[in-house]
DNA sequence: GCGTAAT
DNA sequence: ATTACGCAACGCTCA
DNA sequence: TGAGCG
């Protein structure tokens, strides 16, 4: 085996090392680790806003796509001194200090460890018991199109839209959407699931051909899973303007309703930056934006019920 | 990918 | 000096 | 009481 090949690079006023920025990423497209850190260095000033302040999960390829990989919650150790963790005790007193991801140093860093995926939680460090948002996850199970899920989508909006509340739909980059809405300060979990429970409850009635709610993958049939129990302490989401370990390096991307109506487009490592420059950062104004969720769930629960 | 433990 | 290993997990649901 | 689940 070659030698490790090293550079020092200076990233935001930050010197760091990286590591072998030829070894291949993405082998069928011709991407490297290079290109992986690349990504992340030059995409920080839109993703550090839903990052920072957040416990992150990792998903590292230090083999590349395709190779094994692994989830990575607890610090490694070795981290530099400057990229702060966040220590989360459990009942049983087990202790895991999170990553934060607060600067584009850190972002170069984790990118160098491999992690191609990056996970924030729903809630931050300080208010570790209080997401931000709620998150409308749906996964098309086995047998499901992409198409189901835009049908579902579509249909996410006209409930939305019916008790008035605002959510900001991105691609996972994979074959769901994520709906954020969110959520006033001091919101809950339990309330953040019960408000996505009820709008799943919705799309179950308005089509049950192409939704289901069923927890157990055998029992769920070709359909789109609305999957509101991801609104949990200690769940997460693939980040926005993440890469996807999936052939042609497919980004979790912000789209407007409007795309979503027809064909949404494919955004991938290579496209962002024109997509960036032409539409800038549609979850902007996600971060002003606060919303009773609670009162909306009423409202869903009476538009469910009829009254 | 890398720090650490085992050989 | 080289090689091997670990790197998440949690509470809820239904059988 | 345990397996499955993200
Ligand atoms: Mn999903
Ligand atoms: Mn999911």
């Amino acid at each position: 085996m070659a030698r490790t090949e090293r550079r020092w690079v200076r990233v935001g006023g930050r010197e760091l090392a990286v590591t072998n920025l030829e070894k291949p990423m993405w082998p069928a497209d011709g991407l490297t680790k290079g290109d992986l850190i690349s990504h992340y260095v030059s995409v920080a000033p839109y993703l550090l806003p839903y990052l920072r302040g957040r416990p992150v999960v990792l998903t590292r390829y230090p083999h590349g796509v395709g190779g094994k990989w692994f989830y990575q919650k607890d610090a490694p150790q070795g981290l530099p001194d400057w990229i702060p963790t966040w220590a989360d005790r459990a009942e049983d007193g087990r202790v895991i200090r999170y990553l934060r991801i607060e600067e584009p140093a850190a972002l170069a860093y984790v990118a160098n460890l491999g992690a191609i995926e990056l996970h924030p939680w729903l809630s931050s460090c300080d208010s570790p018991d209080h997401p931000d948002w709620a998150v409308i996850d749906l996964d098309p199970a086995e047998g499901a199109t992409f198409a189901d899920v835009l049908v579902v989508a579509r249909l996410v909006r006209q409930i939305l839209g019916e008790v008035q509340v605002q959510g900001f739909p991105k691609l996972s980059g994979a074959t769901g959407v994520h709906i954020f809405c969110p959520a006033a300060p001091g919101t809950t979990y339990a309330e953040t699931a019960a408000f996505c429970e009820q709008v799943g409850r919705i799309l179950l009635r308005a089509y049950p051909e192409k939704v289901t709610l069923e927890r157990a993958v055998a029992r769920r049939g070709p359909k789109v899973y609305v999957d509101y129990l991801q609104n949990r302490r200690g769940q997460t989401i693939t980040s926005v303007y993440g890469l996807r370990p999936l052939p042609g390096a497919p980004v979790s991307a912000p789209v407007t309703w409007e795309e979503l109506e027809g064909e949404p487009p494919r955004i991938t490592m290579r496209t962002l930056p024109a997509r960036l420059a032409a539409v800038g950062d549609l979850f902007a104004p996600m971060l002003q934006a606060t919303q009773d969720l609670q009162a909306a769930t009423e409202r869903l629960r009476r538009y469910l019920t009829g009254v």
